[in-house]
DNA sequence: TCCGGAATGTGACATTTATCAAAAAAACAA
DNA sequence: TTGTTTTTTTGATAAATGTCACATTCCGGA
């Protein structure tokens, strides 16, 4: 167990489960030892089965998930009972409800595990207290942040493409991962059904 | 002017025009007199006449902008000639080309004045040196981050549904401003075309 | 006031994508 | 393995939206 691994003198209290998050942070800002240590205390492993959930609609997002192992999909089901997608998160990727955490309103999305799947999560009280005390660490979020934005931007224009186009930049920018999600997990990301995803595909399969 | 109006004694640095932006970031955090006056000190007044650019395709992006008056859009001209735009500007909003400014390559969009228009420009690199002097200020931008964030996370399931959910979404969130913007304009940030979009307005005026 | 250009509205038709139904293929469990 | 369920593919058809052409309205400048 990894709770295990963590006893012992203090110089082990950081596990190699934070070693994925301390990398990348370092990517972005240096923390100093004690800084390390503050934040990985702060940090909770969660693991979920496939299916299971992070989060479900009507809950109150409390927490921002950091995704070390395995993969989630947050989605929206409409009132016809369609599923949209509107983010996937694996490896090194945060992952939450971004406007449910700010605002402390009931969540309209599920975030459900794709695989077998294990998070660090970071309460959101905890994570702004520890803001005030290491205000690095803000500069980290705030630079992550800075960087979903500007994908997200680029998602909204996508989102205004064929579905055609919506696929082929899918593959260019999730082509690692696309291997480990369905088509209809696929189809719901880009906003289109899977029918048409299926023939956009065959299509490609006549090309090549 | 204003340029002549903050001349004078210190206590006048502060001009009526920052006072917009100041009232902004005090609803977010609170800076003290000092910090306040370093800050406006890195801000610059620009005025834009209709249809002139704040940032073209190609160039580089390295400030942010706050509109005080008036009212841009940013969009993108696709190979097709046809524009998409992803986001308009009006007073009390931050906007900028995030990718280009974080990555600082050639942006893809234009920043284009709607009206007569008021914009305080602040550089990305004297933005950032401000940071780390006063981290407070990071907090206020992390902020408003994270709420830009959480409304285009509702944009993007928006995109998702149809060109009358759109319209009626858009309603909602922008009726302040939508009289202020062309149909066209609306079209081409719903991703609908104009007539598609004149076509659903007409169905409403007989429901009214 | 009138004129000319831009924006908006409308109709006919084309294209894209969704929907529904069912078959084929793949994944999974006993 | 075999049987069962889920996912993907395929076909026929419907619905939504786009395209093109042109009429109408709106608006600012001479």
């Amino acid at each position: 167990m990894f709770a295990g691994a963590c006893m012992g003198s203090v110089s082990f209290y950081i596990c190699a489960m934070h070693t994925l998050l301390l990398n990348h942070i370092a990517r972005y800002v240096t923390l100093d030892d004690a800084a390390q240590q503050t934040f990985c205390d702060a940090l909770e492993l969660k693991r979920l089965r496939r299916y299971q959930y992070l989060l479900q609609e009507g809950a109150i997002c409390r927490h921002d998930y950091f995704v070390i192992k395995g993969g989630v999909r947050q989605y929206e089901t409409d009132a016809g009972g369609k599923e949209r997608i509107i983010h996937f998160g694996f490896e090194d990727w945060w992952i939450s409800d971004r406007y449910s955490l700010l605002t402390q309103t009931p969540s309209i999305y599920n975030i459900e595990a794709l695989e077998a799947t294990e998070v660090l999560q970071i309460n959101k009280d905890a994570l702004e207290a520890l803001f005030l005390e290491i205000p690095l660490l803000e500069r980290y979020f705030h630079k992550v942040l800075q960087q979903a934005f500007a994908i997200w931007q680029r998602r909204i224009l996508l989102l205004q493409k064929s579905a055609e186009e919506r696929y082929n930049a899918f593959l260019q920018d999730y082509g690692a991962i696309e291997q480990r999600l369905s088509q209809q997990h696929i189809a719901a990301y880009l906003g289109i059904t899977r029918e048409t995803l299926s023939r956009i595909r065959s299509q490609y399969a006549g090309k090549i």
